[in-house]
RNA sequence: GCCCCGGUAGCUCAGUUGGAUAGAGCAACUGCCUUCUAAGCAGUGGGUCCCGGGUUCGAAUCCUGGCCGGGGCACCA
């Protein structure tokens, strides 16, 4: 990658220049800095490397800048190097280099900027994860969408990444779940007496469930003893709601490679394994009828509840069972788990309970994002799942499109709490951003449908030499780079800022440049033209897909 | 009370881990369609980077003390 080649040539540039008595000897720092400078006419990398010498070898840092200059053998991508005040080094891409990169990118076709960053290593990402007690709702809309979208970066910087979708059907949640799809099944059949649980889920798709299942399987369950009936239809029940979040997801191109059911860590040994591995390793304590995690122990604040004293494992022996599967049983390198702030107060322990099972817990990495608030104009939508008041996920892709979501949901980091307007996304779609990028990518297509299948004979890329052109390429070409600064960071909203400039410098492009000439002389720069809009339409294609977007041909 | 995340243009948010004159989209205003799609382009206005103090060549960014908003501190998940 560039910055990297930028980092050794001037890594070579300050040796070189202390060895020819240039500069005094000092130590070389660890890092060369490269960056982007904040204006366009100053180049497209920069160091600020000289200032930090400045002190080391007590000489003016633009003096210092002028000597590197000198010293410096840029690599052949550079095309002119320059100082500038108050002492930064700035670079400029060479045009014919620039130019170059058409080809590759074209060939290179949806893998371009694949990077080798992850080395091949087994990294997987759990997403969304929703207690499967009904369908998907908003609140799960933005953990699909940065799941889904940081996956797909890791496996272009290299990692051979798994999707998976962890169902928690064995706590506690699930016996009321079930009692309340025997209720709403039994009412449907005229049992009026079947009430739904207090604390039970109270939402009309419980209503509805029961009644699609009363039709399709008359009143089997009614004729089985209760306990039993609650166990076979409850199955029933969860697979519905399971498999409706599957559909919902892959309204948004969304697919898992696993659904893992927190059941077989019970039935399969892991719960077993984990409980004597802690036993081992001192950490586990009875007291109060129940079995405690002594994370005080590794520093936590508290110890931390595994069985309750009713004798029935909590979430968190779960979640130890469940790592425990992800590291040692399926081996994986590094694990994702993508997180709502609301369980924030959970990381601790994680770090805590990877340390007992003597995994490195820098393997386990918790993105927490913070909660979207669901608004419709000025009015805040509370989300309640068992009130049943609820906006689904499903409702809000039919209403906004899967394409908006996922750009609105994917273009702020994770870490900033946002309003999702209802309203306004539905207004604006028009005028918003989405359509802008997409419109880059067609209107590509469609120059393309224009020039259609005339030979403007062989194309000479030098030919390529406007600004806009220019500019167009330059942004082409950093998309490697910015896959690896969403990797290295897990943070894909930077793929929606790239993708509106690029879509940007197209459109700047599409404005001063004619593509299709009529003219018999143009034919060489028409063909050029073409070979750069089809490798512009490659670029657009490529970060549009790492976001789960579509590419329209037509719009 | 303690812990986590925010506070940047009227609004929604970026800011590549400490660099140059702080950016973009919406909203507002002004122009541009007879040629490959105007879902486009060009331009204008808009700032106490929440407030003190500190660290250094240099701070929106780091440390510290406040203020405001969100979330969390269960034998719930």
């Amino acid at each position: 990658m560039i910055p990297l080649e930028l980092k050794e040539s001037l890594t070579r540039a300050i040796k070189r220049a202390q060895r020819h008595g240039d500069l005094p000897a000092f130590e070389m720092p660890e890092d060369i800095p490269v960056e982007r400078p904040k204006q366009e006419d100053m180049g497209e990398y920069a160091t600020p490397v000289c200032m930090q010498l400045a002190r080391l070898a007590r000489m003016a840092p633009i003096q210092i800048a002028e000597i590197l200059v000198r010293r410096l053998d840029p690599p052949t991508f550079i095309g002119t190097v320059e100082t500038a005040h108050p002492g930064f080094i700035n670079f400029r891409l060479a045009d014919d280099w620039l130019t170059a990169q058409i080809a590759p990118i074209q060939a290179a076709g949806e893998s371009y900027g694949q990077l080798d960053l992850g080395a091949g290593q087994r990294v997987q990402v759990e997403f969304v994860s929703a207690n499967p007690t009904g369908p998907l709702h908003m609140g799960s809309a933005r953990n699909a969408v940065l799941g889904d979208s940081i996956a797909a970066t890791l496996e272009a910087a290299g990692y051979e990444v798994q999707r998976e979708y962890y169902v928690n059907n064995a706590g506690s949640r699930m016996r009321l779940f079930y009692e309340t799809a025997y209720a709403r099944y039994a009412q449907a059949l005229g049992r009026t007496e079947e009430m739904v649980p207090i604390d039970g889920y109270q939402g009309p798709y419980m209503i509805e469930m029961g009644e699609q299942i009363a039709e399709e399987r008359g009143d089997e369950f009614l004729c089985l003893p209760r306990e039993e009936a609650l166990q076979e239809l409850g199955k029933l029940a969860l697979d519905r709601v399971v498999a409706g979040a599957r559909k919902d997801l892959a309204l948004m191109g969304i697919e898992y490679d696993c659904w893992f059911s927190e059941q077989t860590l019970y039935t399969n040994g892991q719960f077993d394994t984990i409980m004597s591995l802690l036993r081992q390793g001192d950490y586990l304590d009875v007291h109060d009828g129940a079995v405690w995690f002594m994370a005080t122990r590794l520093g936590g604040a508290k110890d931390e509840v595994v069985v309750r004293s009713d004798g029935t494992p909590g979430y968190f022996a779960s979640d130890i069972a469940y790592h425990y599967n992800k590291f040692v049983e399926r081996d994986f390198d590094r694990v994702i788990d993508v997180w709502g702030a609301d369980h924030q107060g959970h990381v601790p322990r994680m770090h805590h309970m990877m340390q007992a099972l003597g995994l490195d817990p820098s393997r386990l990495t918790l993105i927490l994002y913070q909660l979207v608030t669901l608004k419709r104009g000025d009015e805040v939508v509370r989300l309640s799942k068992r009130t049943g008041d609820i906006i689904t996920l499903r409702e809000v892709i039919e209403e906004v499109g899967s394409d908006a979501m996922r750009y609105f949901l994917l273009s702020r980091s994770p870490d900033s709490q946002m309003e999702f307007d209802l309203d306004l996304a539905k207004q604006q779609s028009d005028e918003n951003p989405v359509y802008y990028i997409q419109y880059a990518h067609a209107r590509i297509s469609s120059i393309l449908r224009h020039a259609g299948a005339v030979d403007y004979g062989p194309a000479d890329v030098s030919l390529l030499q406007h600004p806009s052109e220019l500019k167009l390429l330059r942004r082409m070409a950093r998309l490697p780079e910015v896959i690896h600064l969403a990797a290295s960071q897990l943070a894909p909203h930077h793929l929606t800022y790239y993708a509106y400039e690029l879509a940007s410098d197209l459109h700047g492009f599409y404005r001063d440049c004619r593509v299709v000439s009529s003219e018999a002389e143009d034919s060489a720069l028409t063909a050029a033209r073409l070979d750069l809009v089809r490798a512009c339409q490659v670029v657009l294609k490529r970060v549009l897909g790492l976001m789960g977007m579509n590419a329209p041909d037509v719009m």
